[in-house]
DNA sequence: ACTATACATCAAAATATCTTGATATATTGA
DNA sequence: TCAATATATCAAGATATTTTGATGTATAGT
């Protein structure tokens, strides 16, 4: 019960699944890149991006400065129809902003 | 995302969670059998009731001075894999309480 | 070693949601 | 018609969540 829980709440917020769904057409991302997409300061982010993390959502891997979040690639069938219902959903995305420099 | 986040929003809560478990598996039922069975002051059942009915979940019929909750037949892909999931969560429910003198 | 960048986390204020108690409406039976 | 039951809804207080700004840590370049 407590993870279902945790997995609605993850899914009842716009920020979270926009990030979501910009994830699943851009692939994975550092997070200045989502910040400078979504014009969004950093912490609000993070806290998002951790709060999908826990949820069994994302994965995420630091590579340098850098640390990128992607959708994970097993999930149960609840995590995976929430993600196809977030698919089909008719949301404006900001679209990709930069390359991260390096 | 609007109906999206409304129904995330309908599922994130135990009570509701329980709500959608005990019709799924005892059927309809009157809001004075769920206030019986849950031990539940009737403002706040009433309240979730409608959370699930305006998310899509229940529909309502009212015969004579009780109204029957119970599942809506036709959902779409999204509501049908939260039902399924919360089909499969090992909760304990209270059990049917009693038959609604009439 | 120093500075700038990327990111995480915490505390406080802002906002939303839930619970409770009170009140209102409709129905049924006396 | 009157009283009791079933249910809905509202307002206020109790809780939880989100946002923001500040601070801390790690890495990379100079």
């Amino acid at each position: 019960m407590e993870e279902f829980l945790q997995v609605s709440g993850a899914l009842y917020d716009e920020t979270r699944v926009k990030l979501l769904k910009f994830l699943l057409i851009h692939g994975p991302s550092c997070v200045c890149e989502l910040q400078d997409s979504f014009g969004m300061i950093q912490s609000r982010l993070s806290r998002h991006l951790k709060i999908l993390k826990d949820a069994g959502f994302l994965k995420s891997e630091k590579i340098g400065r850098w640390t990128y979040y992607s959708l994970k690639e097993e999930m149960d069938g609840w995590h995976q129809c929430a993600l196809e219902a977030i698919g089909q959903l008719p949301i404006d995305l900001p679209c990709m902003s930069k390359e991260c420099r390096r």
